[in-house]
DNA sequence: CCCAATACTTGACTCATTCAATAATAAGCC
DNA sequence: GGCTTATTATTGAATGAGTCAAGTATTGGG
């Protein structure tokens, strides 16, 4: 079995929860599960998906657990311009295929390498930790929706 | 003299509009002018400094001005996670350095060539006419104060 | 100079997200 | 296993960027 940055399975969260010193609750259970079910999904979705799940939960407990596993590490956060925040439980670095049309997101690997496009050509003296990139256009559906339009 | 994409001129920038079909204003012109001399301002900004320099004009018509403009190719607009979104005037494909504590923003050059990144290795069969490009760290300024502290 | 289309003003409104106070719960300790 | 306290959840109000909509003003072609 190998160690993966997707964590999928309950117990590793549970582990992931402790150890960044954050205390292990269903509401955190099953919002991390909401973003691995539907990755890229919004705050709100990932409420709906709960609700269904639980029974309750409060808007502010889904934003509460996502911050914190946001912060901790466990989750990540994109915020593509134009869309509230979304958010993915895969951590390993990669890079998003975004339509311009109808606002899906897809994950791709890196274009380059493991770092990819880590080193800019002028840093500023920046530290540069992460490279986000975006690749914007138009998905296949969306070309068949104008088209026979 | 070279045709640039940087429009600094006036002249430059009420031909832009003409030929975009917009009519030229006075909001316009002073809503462009601010984002050339504070690049990366958010709106709010752009209606601060606009409003120094005709003495009114309604957070609605800076709005309005910007989106027209960004709509027409005439500025870019960007947005940066966890900010609103900010403005600049210059359009050639390049990229931002970002620091993750001071919010600053800064202009660097494509790291690999004019159409950098453009080529995903998994393009889904979107058509892609994008690729934008974060690089997120820490800025000098910030990096001081941090040992300082 | 006039007129119609375009743009500006005002003010209300939406929506994502956060703040703050109170109630509930997790988990270390005896 | 039952206390205790820090951490977390709930509730409801507040913030702030941005949009909508109706009426007024301005631009620029005829």
């Amino acid at each position: 079995m190998v160690k993966s940055a997707n964590r999928q399975d309950p117990t590793d969260v549970r582990e992931a929860l402790r150890s960044a010193g954050l205390q292990v609750t269903a509401q955190r259970l099953a919002v991390y599960q909401a973003v691995v079910n539907a990755p890229h999904g919004m705050a709100d979705e990932v409420h709906q998906v709960v609700k269904n799940e639980l029974g309750v939960i409060s808007k502010q407990a889904v934003y509460d657990a996502l911050n914190a596993m946001v912060l901790h590490g466990i989750l990540r956060r994109i915020q593509p311009a134009g869309s509230a925040a979304r958010y993915e439980h895969r951590l390993e670095n990669h890079h998003h295929l975004a339509c311009r049309q109808c606002e899906s997101l897809i994950d791709i690997d890196c274009a380059i390498g493991e770092a990819p496009c880590l080193v800019a050509e002028q840093d500023h003296g920046f530290i540069i930790d992460e490279a986000e990139v975006t690749y914007w256009g138009i998905c296949p559906n969306c070309q068949k929706a104008s088209k026979t339009n």
